[in-house]
DNA sequence: GCCAACGTTGGC
DNA sequence: GCCAACGTTGGC
């Protein structure tokens, strides 16, 4: 027999398996008049609902516990990043697509395979500085950021530098 | 409120 | 599978 191991984990070393990435980091932008970091400081954890776009789902379904987000105000003066969020749960299905009284009801996902997907964010921080739009356009190394480059993505991806960079911006440290 | 950018839909 | 029309996002 090969030296292959066939041993069936106990439930207790599941919890010790390490992560099988190191952490990512995100952006995602709310309307504040919608939903605000004042909104999730005070609920504490937040379902990322009513996203309709298929490159925004994807990057959610690419989320993992424990991933860090810069948390965005959109559409609103000025724009810019205000807080940090926490991945605490991983994609899964949207129940606003199925709700036909929902303003992001979408009849084409399917109960058995939903085309539209969610995570759940905890609050993690208020920056003591918000960074404005403004700001992030006028730092030359965040210039390839997305939130720059590629205005209309409301869920991206972000460089570890270039979290950590926004984050000191904003008068704060990347959390442990 | 305007409008540029860009993602989605649907006719062919 | 192309691409024009259309709808939405989001800064200004």
């Amino acid at each position: 027999m090969p030296s292959r191991r066939s041993v069936r984990p106990r439930p207790e070393d599941s919890i010790r398996t390490p992560a099988a990435r190191a952490r990512a980091y995100w952006l995602m932008k709310t309307e504040p008049d919608a939903f605000s970091i004042d909104d999730l400081q005070r609920k504490g954890t937040a379902s990322w609902d009513g996203v309709r776009n298929f490159q925004a789902r994807n990057n959610m379904d690419a989320m993992k516990c424990g991933d860090l987000v810069l948390f965005y105000h959109s559409s609103c003066s000025p724009p810019g990043v205000v807080g940090i969020a926490r991945v605490v749960r991983e994609s899964y299905a949207d129940p606003t697509a199925f709700d036909p009284k929902s303003p992001y009801h979408d009849p084409k996902s399917d109960p058995d395979a939903p085309r539209w997907r969610m995570v759940d964010v905890e609050f993690v921080v208020r920056l003591p500085r918000m960074v404005e739009l403004e700001e992030l356009k006028a730092t030359p190394t965040l210039a390839k950021m997305q939130v720059v480059a590629r205005t209309r993505l409301s869920v991206q991806a972000v460089e570890p530098e270039h979290f950590a960079h926004v984050v000191r911006m904003g008068g704060a440290t990347v959390p442990r």
